[in-house]
DNA sequence: TGCTTTATTACCCGAAAGTGTAATAGTTTG
DNA sequence: CAAACTATTACACTTTCGGGTAATAAAGCA
């Protein structure tokens, strides 16, 4: 039985060509197609379908908001972005959606039909340069990270801070007194170029420079 | 002329098919090949590698600890992970260690050396598997991001308080007195089940309740 | 309509945080 | 070797936090 399929498009052109393309493939069987996906998670109960191909620039609710939707009613459904916009926000923005998939629109034919069977496997296929963003997004912390010369022990206050350790409990863990917390904090705090406790957790967490469990 | 080729492998017969099967691809040119990375940077710079095939599980320092060392000494050698091991620390290790792809052992020759080409242009290859895993590590958040059932006003405090505001810069700008902002913050506490503000900027940081910049 | 939630203000009080200054000793580096 | 850096302690002082309690009004829900 073909993976019943949805595909949410406002150009009529590519909405059509995406159609006959995946119909084509007996795997594959396009229940309905829309320009807009306002209406995306009624739409998607309503012909059982296994798998949505969702462009992200369409008139009404865009479709980030789109897979949002489809993935609070039916977790289920796989949904593939395929879309234009290469920038980091509406990547990362739709992962963190739901997305199954991310591809650009320069993607084959070919490379297409092969990416809706790998998410249909439960693989998560993206385009090289989706693929490329993604790992810079892991790696970009690393390198600022040491700018801050932070000293070992400085490092291991801050860490103790950031886990919601008080100046006194810092302290008792780090046997030494009160005081000296105080002062490690207050360069610490200088270091980072920033006023408080909560500024310096934040700037620790956003760099890296500590790690959570 | 063909890419350099640098393999880390400590299985023998692994590291001789290796060697063979990508010997035969006329693009690569497999430079060396060793059991151990530990002085994988020199390596690297002695034959002029553009590429790495690393494996994680070796005597000596270990593949991401390999990748670390090539790309702090060369960071414009690609270093592609070739390993067995799919659990998340060890993938999220190597990405954050500079790795430019993640395939694991079940790889196929042919999909193994198209990755290596994707890798050559620029892209950032990973096995279905491990891609599913990185779409996960994004989405994970959301899940937990509403449980903790902020109202709005409270997001708006929280989230001033992660940008660094004293109470009483969160009371100016979001109009209200600082006893107003410190009862709410007191509630917000609550439902985070934190005690002071540090750890509430940790914890909405870890579950991205806030995001920053 | 009445109950609950949310947003708001106010006051008191003690504890914690943050700043400044200063001094000592060990380590590292030039 | 001397200078710079790092880790440490101490004290005094001001500001900020955070808890408890209480009261009011609007909005949402039953």
């Amino acid at each position: 039985m073909p993976y019943q399929l949805l595909i949410f498009e406002d150009n009529v052109r590519l909405r059509q060509s995406l159609e006959m393309l995946l119909n084509d493939e007996n795997i594959f069987h396009v229940a309905a197609s829309y320009p807009d996906c306002d209406k995306a998670d009624k739409q998607v109960e309503k012909y059982h379908a296994d798998l949505v191909v969702m462009d992200i620039d369409m008139p009404g609710i865009g479709g980030v908001e789109g897979v949002k939707r489809i993935k609070n009613t039916n977790p289920d459904v796989k949904v593939v972005m395929h879309t234009m916009f290469d920038d980091d926000n509406r990547i990362f923005d739709s992962i963190c959606a739901g997305a199954d998939g991310y591809l650009l629109k320069n993607t084959s034919p070919l490379q297409l039909v092969t990416a809706l069977q790998e998410v249909m496997d439960g693989g998560a296929p993206m385009s090289p340069f989706v693929a490329q963003k993604v790992f810079q997004h892991f790696r970009q912390a690393k390198s600022d990270s040491e700018q801050f010369n932070l000293t070992t022990r400085e490092k291991e206050i801050l860490d103790l801070l950031v886990k919601g350790n008080s100046y006194k409990m810092i302290a008792d863990k780090s046997n030494v007194t009160i005081d000296t917390v105080k002062k490690h904090l207050q360069n610490i705090y200088h270091k980072l170029h920033v006023n408080c406790g909560t500024e310096a957790v934040a700037k620790a967490l956003q760099h890296k420079i500590i790690k959570l469990g």
